[in-house]
DNA sequence: TTGTAATTTTGTAACGATTTCAAAATTGAA
DNA sequence: TTCAATTTTGAAATCGTTACAAAATTACAA
């Protein structure tokens, strides 16, 4: 059985088709895509793919744990098959998603010292280092 | 003039009554709430209260820069006239959001070390202090 | 104070993302 | 091969948000 496969399995979730041609997607192109971005794209190999299936099958990842949402803009909710705890940067110029990784353990939060935490999403917004420079040869 | 009024003219927004009371309903309660939570309180007040004037009068407040946006959770927007850099927690028992300090030196980011940072968002999600302690006691 | 223009509020309609739901298609086991 | 269970599909419903035009309010000049 081929690896993605088995990881589906592993996870507890039937690799169908679909499901095996979007974890594909989201692993391959790490493009933290939006339902749209993924149903537009497989539809081209996929024509018969619904929306539907889309949803259902993102909600089925990040109820079993191998996808994550990506929530840095309220208009948009974007999905990550990266779960390892790691950042995102939202370029406000060219409005690409950027992973960055940083120490966890050197947070030093207040406040919440008893809390237990379970999942911890860092998002920064601003100018990437490319449109940094193309803006200021303007 | 009053100080909530001097702080929306001080901002560039004229001080209506209606966004009076909303940035006065942020501040007071400091409770990170949506649309829907703002404008069925306020309605006992102002009956004639519209929802959509409270998504204007929100989004003046954030293109001002007097309140900004917190999506900790991809259905819901929320709202928070506390402009400092802070973090949020959401208890995913009791779904209340609280405010945590954390040192924003500390955070160690790698991989986007060129680029400029001008919005920084902290979420962590877990079980508060409280509900730890109610549902080890049950 | 009155009249008029500018601004703000309101309510309805439109919109887009997501969910619901039942039928159709596919898969798996006997 | 047959039948039950699962998955996919597409249409309709729902929900949060936005667009828009009319009504109300405010600001200001005469």
């Amino acid at each position: 059985m081929k690896t993605i496969e088995k990881y589906l399995t592993d996870s507890g979730i039937k690799p169908s088709y679909q499901r095996i041609r979007i974890l594909s997607y989201l692993m391959d192109k790490k493009n933290h895509p939006t339902v749209e971005m993924i149903h537009k794209e497989l539809l081209h190999d996929i024509p018969t793919l619904s929306k539907t299936t889309v949803y259902n099958t993102l909600k089925q990842f990040v109820e079993k744990g191998i996808t994550q949402i990506i929530n840095i803009e309220d208009n948009e909710t974007r999905y990550d098959a990266d779960i390892s705890t790691h950042g995102h940067f939202k370029c406000l110029n060219c409005n690409k998603v950027y992973d960055f990784r940083f120490g966890n353990n050197s947070l030093e939060i207040s406040d919440i010292e008893d809390f237990d935490f379970l999942q911890t999403h860092l998002y920064i917004k601003g100018i990437c280092k490319k449109c940094k420079y193309l803006l200021n040869t303007k």
